[in-house]
DNA sequence: CTGTTAGCGCATTCAC
DNA sequence: GTGAATGCGCTAACAG
């Protein structure tokens, strides 16, 4: 491997004209700057991280506490995994991956230097790694929102509202009874922020429309959905649309809906919160608000390098959501 | 941040006796020991990553590069991954993320010396990354089985023997015509190394044991399914039994077998290739033979770390499949 | 516009 | 069993 001394013996330059040329912090003659590059080419050199780390204070390298587990909405996390890891190259990052439980983690790699900054995901209402995080005194952002969030940054899509968004468009629809099928009771019973949330947001949204609301938290399985669905449309008060915020859920639907003969739209309407691609998947496209998993991770990102290049101040991001309108909902 | 140095002075000893008392290169009297690490303690010091890779030329960083994208199955990359963020700490290694398609992403990590070993997943047949990967000369494991590893170390789950070993049993039960329901086209056009390997072991065994066969590629979606089952199913010749190789597609079939009228075992037995948290998840538990995820991912990294630490030659490792026979098979 | 130089924090080779 | 000294490769302040 070759060093940047290589590179300014090569180049008849001295140590710090090389430095300065990769790193653009002074002006340096359009001649000596081709020098350099050229020896920089010829030598393939490239400055070791170490080293750079040590003298700059600067890893270059983000790290992301994901949650690694069955349990929560894979592909989600997924696409929000992809978003940093995408984003964070934009801004010449790496990204150092963390387990969720791991929650030494976060303390290990920030005092030893290896980041520069935090991403957390999947935080819970009182989510016992937020204080821990906030002494760190790393720029960090919060992929979720908690009770407190304790001077963080926190960035999320806004579950209320894309719950609001869909009794809304129900309602308009002339639906007078909606039931809401969502995360997992385990989500709910660790309190993830954005099941939470997404029923807060359905309940409140019918209160103020005047409509009835029923509500199941529902695993992703056939067993569970049935029963799911025998409380939501047994009863001698049927409801007549469903808003589902559960993924895992979405493609057991249309066969559990046919085999109690339901048709989609005309006995029920359905909106989907979900991510785009999930909601375009099915056979029957899903009315849907989309969970913009991408923007999310990459605001994420944008957030941290904000705080770590400039005094730009703590800020709680919410995403706008909205809905598309495709082939599972219609007016009664 | 404490250093090194405030640690040896508050211990009222030398810089390099500190080193030594935590590498233990070196045999440290238990007094002064206990005085070194009492004063670590006390200064909450933590060695700066940054100056160890400079100095002792390790970065104690893996880099994996991962399938983050949505046409896998996600669910295994994501158990993939944890086993080997996991294992890799039991290593005192971290891991960096890159994501599939950033090619550039291994020379650049390793020519900076940001990792001391690579991991690849989602390996294809003649994968364009593997002479790359290869020419590196970074210690480098992949998951998965190419045609040619290019003096790479491999491990991966015997998929070949996974199909043997399910159309045996099924054989055993007296079933004489077999159908299998795998990946995805896209997966096979790629040719994701399981995909083809599942394949071609099913062909085999079905062969050898002189039992008729079918195979479809199927996508996880309701008409694909369908269309799948049309074509195993339907004609004048149906299958009595089924490999499936699709953990996405689970979830749906039985609902899709019993709109058909069929009954599991009875009409029609069905053996799955997926984790065994997958086949365990249905409300008739499979008959499986299970992709030990969670084992290859950690024999991934004790690979790399022992190409890393000692001369172990390169080795191609097979993880022997076994099947777990549940609800869901039955002799004819 | 460019060169010289002093660290950054740690591992390790010598000397004792 | 311990300490002093050197260098890893780079950044940035200082000096022209």
């Amino acid at each position: 491997m070759a060093t940047m001394n290589d590179v300014a013996r090569a180049a008849g330059v001295s140590l710090s004209t090389v430095s300065y040329v990769l790193s653009g912090k002074r002006t340096i003659s359009e001649e000596t700057r081709q020098a350099v590059l050229e020896a920089i080419r010829k030598l393939n050199y490239s400055p070791h991280s170490g080293a750079r780390a040590l003298a700059s204070n600067r890893s270059n390298v983000l790290g992301l506490m994901a949650p690694l587990r069955a349990d929560v909405n894979v592909s989600v996390v997924m696409q929000f995994v992809a978003a940093v890891v995408t984003t964070a190259r934009t801004f010449d990052q790496d990204v150092l991956l963390l387990t969720q439980d791991d929650a030494g983690g976060l303390e290990r790699v920030t005092s030893q230097s290896m980041v520069d900054g935090l991403l957390m995901m999947d935080i819970e209402a009182r989510d016992s790694r937020i204080p821990l995080l906030a002494r760190l005194g790393k720029p960090a952002v919060l992929i979720g929102l908690p009770d407190d969030p304790h001077g963080l940054s926190c960035v999320d899509f806004d579950f209320a509202a894309a719950s609001r968004t869909a009794v809304r468009h129900l309602s308009e629809l002339n639906h007078i009874r909606i039931g809401f099928i969502g995360s997992p009771p385990a989500s709910l019973e660790r309190h993830a922020t954005y099941a939470d949330r997404a029923r807060k947001g359905f309940t409140e949204a019918c209160a103020a429309a005047d409509v009835g609301s029923v509500l199941r938290a529902c695993e992703a399985t056939v067993p569970a959905l049935t029963e799911a669905l025998d409380a939501v449309l047994g009863g001698d008060d049927p409801v007549t649309a469903l808003v589902v915020h559960n993924e895992a859920l979405l493609p057991l639907l249309p066969q559990a809906l046919a085999s109690r003969g339901l048709r989609i739209p005309e006995d029920l309407s359905v909106v989907a919160i979900a991510p785009e691609d999930v909601a375009l998947a099915a056979a029957k496209p899903w009315t849907a608000v989309s969970i913009p998993a991408h923007d999310i991770g990459r605001a994420a990102v944008e957030m941290v390098m904000d705080r770590l290049n400039s005094d730009k101040p703590v800020e709680v991001r919410l995403i706008v959501p909205s809905l598309v309108q495709r082939e599972t909902t219609s007016a009664r």
